[in-house]
DNA sequence: AAAATTTGCGTAATCACTTACGTAATTGAT
DNA sequence: ATCAATTACGTAAGTGATTACGCAAATTTT
């Protein structure tokens, strides 16, 4: 039926994002379960911003390992929405820092209630797993850092 | 320093989806490599039409578990480069099946030996992992078809 | 103190998809 | 045989990220 899932190794990039697109999608709806107008693409600044009060954009990328103008769209939505505010910063005028609104802050211990539950779920169903993806995506990323695919690749035909 | 690595199960979409590009980026590597024109995203398309021989828009779809703008786009690129050809349907107006072309054919034994060397490299890693990423992608795969994350969500909390 | 470099941010374009919507052809119900 | 429903495809716009580029402010070098 799924062709790509009996690719096995071959083309599992797809795949992995296919399946990412449905854990966000899973996201909204407890969101919505919870009567919170709240969407799971938001939580990593927002949390950030939970954690570290004040911080300038590069300081977010970084933090999330994202690229910056990625912080500086994530951060429109949240502006839009009015839960967070931006405020150029007194030391340096090249950065514009971003923390929570009155209103983002009101609604945290809600989250916080909300990403609980998730983190418990989650845990739930990785603790089930014979073979714990977390840790498998994390065995893959140190791969993949400690060796590019290509160099990897032309080591592994020379022995072969 | 990455605060996404750190939230476990939090938000693992992702860094799901941040691994499957790194992936993806690799295989550019390896085609590029071996002088061969050919990128990662084509393979799902050009791989389903290299065993089916001719299929419509909506049963490649299906096949790859896309959407069928998503095989659109594609294939318009595969054309593009001349890699496959599409023509109407003679039994049923409404589709316009697609093949592979005289060049794509002629480029298969080639692209093949390459996947070929990319199974077994990946089959390497994956292999090497303690825990597997494939099946772990598999097991998270299933337990999502069997039951939608809220539903799970909802009986989780029922019995907590 | 001036010049060169680096840093922080912003915008624009792109990517590989998606959803939403429309239309024509086929199929099914009565 | 006709009308409704479904199916196949196409287009447009949106999504959440990226790269590429540019500018102004701060920092470092000399």
């Amino acid at each position: 039926m799924d062709l790509i899932s009996e690719l096995g190794p071959l083309a599992f990039g797809s795949r992995l994002k296919r399946l990412s697109e449905t854990i966000m999608r899973g996201g909204e709806d407890v969101y919505r379960f919870y009567g919170v107008d709240f969407q799971p693409k938001w939580f990593p600044i927002f949390y950030f911003l939970s954690q570290k009060s004040e911080a300038g954009i590069m300081e977010i990328a970084e933090g999330l390992n994202v690229t910056h103008p990625a912080v500086i769209q994530m951060s429109k939505e949240l502006e839009k929405k009015g839960l967070i505010v931006s405020k150029k910063s007194d030391e340096d005028a090249r950065k514009r820092n971003l923390k929570l609104s009155k209103k983002g802050k009101d609604l945290l211990p809600t989250l916080q209630k909300i990403w609980e539950e998730i983190k418990l779920m989650n845990a739930e169903i990785i603790e089930n797993q014979e073979h714990n993806l977390l840790i498998a995506v994390k065995e893959i990323e140190d791969a993949w850092a400690a060796k590019s695919y290509l160099e990897r690749f032309k080591e592994f035909h020379k022995l072969g």
